[in-house]
DNA sequence: ATCAGGCGTGTAATCGATTCCACGAGGGGC
DNA sequence: GCCCCTCGTGGAATCGATTACACGCCTGAT
């Protein structure tokens, strides 16, 4: 593969010239541009960007640690990232930590070997040290959907507990009172913050929420099973399972199914996070919906302001309930939810 | 951040000496070992993988450029490239195409620029000069799912043709005569050898292929919802529909609940690709499963294979029928098909 | 006692870029 | 006519690793 010398040598040059046109430094007679641009032509050379990124020690580059790429919200945060990445000039790699922090800890180390120049972390657990220490290294960094309390690092995520409200008041209008809630992992903030907002709600409207209406989930389908097979075993099963995450809801819904229950009549069904198969489930799946979209484009900005030496913005976006048909009742004209799509 | 001079300076060796030990040579005193390692963990060193590549002219790296994240197929192909590429000690750069050409060739670009030791791809058209430049360039190359045919390049992937007549067949005996299909563009494989097997199946039954019957899509959910939507107003609009991926198949879902229309009374509908969730749609969706793990896997095991020197292997794996409601029958004792969840 | 050979170590070249510095040529002001 | 400044250019240092080569020391064979 040609380098630079390469490219000297054809043009006649020295490396110094090629590197200037190279970076369209102004210092560069035409007539050299014209020759080192056609040696590049002819020798189809392209920069080597490991060499450039050791010498100006940055990759231009960013990191994305996600918690699960099989789940549909992570990946439309990740298709956001990168675009707004790119139009900023940025590559994005993507570490999929599937839920488990150790797995997490490899990714965070491969790209801070890889010296990417700022990284964008959805952690899996509450204080993996392997963040820490590149949060307090000064490694760039901000938080997206989920956050690491007492870090001094920006967040950037959606606020579920007004929709969670509504949710709440809902499912009470349609008379459901025994609710209960599959819950992500304690060390996460959205497994936790999501019971709390549940627990608050149910609160308002002088509705209990017992333990063993709480099940325990790790974000994936099989949890959510498991917790749901609990709760129908129960001697009171609960009207309604809200799932804190959209695979949960699936486990939930195979374990329904399984019983040979139906939804809503038997048992009504709600989700955290809003997907477009939702519309199509039988029965269409009431849910939260997070502005995927923006939060990508806010945790991108945020990030590069960090890097570039600007004072970056923590964002807090609010979710939005989608009224369906999974908890008792079609949304109507008289619903105060109009859509039934969400803007994924 | 350390380097690996700070590392020998507070050991009281060489950077040879560190190098050395870092990379396990056996020519080093155990002393010398112990107070390397010793500086190393004091300073919290980790080599500049950056600097090491430009050194050993490789990256330990794998790019994927699939053809889009937002489909459950290929992350999950995603996901076990990951899981293989780590098991050999080799990370994984993965560039979203969104099914666009021009997107797919940069991310190509990018990754080359990056120096990666290997690439794979599910080429979004069929004949990109960035991807056969690449391939006549004498990069290591696998392409996986999709390929280019004419190229000299090994190629991963399910062979539908056995389970699109499985597919043919099974609506036949349940009495549907006018079938249609929603392609893929004609510029992938994938895109045009559906259409073949399913018209190809057809002709053995003795059915036509009406081209009005051809609805053509991108892969992409508003593509499958356009095509359908046409179907739908033919004076004869066909009994059922097959989608040649899922989230046409999505698409497909919406135009005819748009409609009014129930699926499989008024129209059936199938599906290339499996996903977990079409054992929840209203109703189930008989779907093609692909063996997604075992493709990514033998995928990362032929590009290795090409990188360390070894012949690689070209792999053909079987998809697989799946059948559920959304043709007309449920899956009974009596059906050859017997599993109802894929092994995703 | 001598010498070959192995072992542990350090010096320095190298990978492919960027960039500081110096230098020569040319132009304008005095 | 001389000086200074600007402009275009090239030489060489540098980034952080790896590794060929050389060197000194110790051991064991002769």
């Amino acid at each position: 593969m040609a380098s630079i010398k390469d490219v000297a040598a054809e043009a006649g040059v020295s490396v110094a010239t090629v590197s200037r046109v190279l970076n369209s430094h102004p210092s560069v007679s035409p007539d050299a541009r014209t020759r080192v641009l056609a040696a590049v032509d002819a020798l189809g050379y392209r920069p080597n960007a490991v060499a450039r990124s050791l010498r100006t020690d940055q990759t231009r580059t960013l990191g994305l640690v996600i918690s699960d790429v099989l789940n549909p919200y992570f990946t439309a945060l990740a298709r956001s990232v990168e675009e707004a990445a790119r139009a900023l000039g940025y590559s994005v790699i993507i570490g999929n930590a599937d839920e488990r922090p150790e797995l997490q800890d490899h990714h965070v180390r491969t790209l801070l070997d890889r010296r990417i120049d700022g990284l964008l972390v959805s952690p899996t657990d509450g204080g993996s040290p392997q963040i820490l220490d590149a949060a307090r290294g000064g490694t760039p960094m901000v938080f997206v959907d989920r956050w690491i309390p007492g870090v001094d690092v920006p967040v950037v995520r959606a606020d579920g507990c007004p929709a969670v409200r509504d949710l709440v008041g809902h499912l009470h209008r349609l008379g459901h009172r025994r609710l209960a809630i599959i819950a992500g992992p304690a060390a996460t903030t959205t497994g936790s913050e999501r019971v709390e907002a549940f627990r608050e709600a149910l609160r308002e409207h002088g509705l209990p929420l017992p333990d063993a209406y709480i099940g325990q989930g790790d974000f994936q389908a099989a949890s959510g099973r498991r917790a749901t097979v609990r709760f129908l075993s129960l001697p009171e099963p609960p009207d309604v399972v809200f799932a804190a995450d959209n695979l949960m809801a699936l486990g939930a819904l195979d374990a329904i199914r399984e019983r040979g229950l139906r939804v809503p009549q038997d048992i009504g069904l709600a989700a955290f996070d809003d997907i477009p198969w939702f519309v199509h489930t039988d029965p269409p799946l009431t849910a939260i919906a997070q502005p995927t979209g923006e939060l990508g484009r806010a945790a991108v900005r945020a990030l590069v302001d960090l890097i570039e030496g600007r004072p970056p913005q923590s964002v807090t976006l609010p979710a939005r309930l989608v009224v369906r048909r999974s908890c008792g009742e079609g949304p109507s004209s008289h619903s105060p939810y109009q859509s039934q799509r969400s803007n994924l």
